[in-house]
DNA sequence: CTAATCACCTGAAGGC
DNA sequence: TGCCTTCAGGTGATTA
């Protein structure tokens, strides 16, 4: 479900409801949705402050990390009132304040909270986030340079850049022109530094609409976001393309829903 | 190194 | 109505 720009929108709400709050308990309804990598007490500790790498979110507690992954429809709920909130609707984890409440819900149980102690050195494999100023388009473009992987699995990994879902992929590629199966180091330097400024202001765009919201989504307060209503491709299968008229296509490739327009997007 | 498939889960939607 | 298949904002392991 959430890609950088709903995490994003969650990690700026949280930062407005739980930044200093104590942890008075955590329950975890579903043990998996926990992953408690140490017995280490979290009770009494408190949210100093609230990080997001990619798709990840880090609170920053007072002696470790809990880093979030919502995955597929993965949401946090928060409640200043804990008769506010229905605990039988999906709800995987419980995280009580001494005045509050978040909830974890999670429908297809896909997404998963972490205990850590080295946030850093839990998030390696996790390459810098899309929209960090060291991410400069001479480095994407390098990087692009470097791999042989088609340019809508490169986009995908997070290995390379971190954040970037399906949708703004697929967006991201029609903006730019560019065909998702063509081959990363096969761009040109030109249409690369394009690719990266679409991608970016697409993304930045999306987080001024609080995000997408396709069927899940839902900011902490329960709100979806309003990006969706902009999408140039996205969900738009045998829709005119906006640009040229041609029916958006979409196919399966790298293994995702894939949608492009065949003419603005030529192999 | 890159690509493809399965696994993890549940619910919605479409075909028959 | 009901059953079956396919698909979904993701990613990690395993297999070619």
């Amino acid at each position: 479900m959430p890609e950088l720009p709903e995490v994003e929108t969650v990690a700026n709400e949280l930062r407005s409801s739980v930044i200093g709050k104590k942890i008075e308990y955590i329950e975890a309804l579903w043990s998996r949705s926990f992953d408690n990598r140490d017995d280490n007490l979290l009770t009494e500790q408190v949210i100093e402050s609230i990080d997001r790498r990619g798709k990840y979110l880090i609170l920053n507690l007072t002696r470790s990390f809990l880093i979030i992954h919502l995955r597929m429809t993965g949401q946090l709920l928060y409640f200043d009132n804990e008769s506010d909130a229905d605990f039988n609707d999906y709800i995987r984890v419980i995280i009580k304040f001494s005045n509050g409440l978040l909830l974890f819900r999670d429908v297809r149980k896909f997404g998963r909270i972490y205990h850590v102690h080295d946030a850093q050195s839990f998030l390696t494999h996790v390459g810098p986030d899309a929209l960090d100023k060291k991410v400069t388009a001479s480095v994407f473009k390098n990087s692009l340079a470097a791999s042989k992987m088609n340019i809508k699995a490169f986009l995908l990994s997070q290995k390379y850049i971190s954040g970037m879902g399906n949708i703004y992929t697929d967006e991201a590629l029609f903006a730019s022109g560019i065909y998702p199966a063509k081959t990363a180091d096969s761009i040109k330097r030109r249409k690369a530094e394009n690719l990266f400024l679409n991608m970016q202001g697409i993304l930045k765009a999306s987080i001024q609409n609080m995000g997408s919201t396709i069927s899940d989504y839902r900011d902490p307060s329960g709100n979806k976001g309003t990006n969706q209503l902009y999408f140039n491709v996205y969900g738009r299968e045998g829709q005119p393309c906006k640009v040229c008229k041609t029916p958006i296509k979409k196919i399966k490739f790298a293994g995702r829903g894939t949608h492009f327009c065949p003419r603005c997007q030529r192999a």
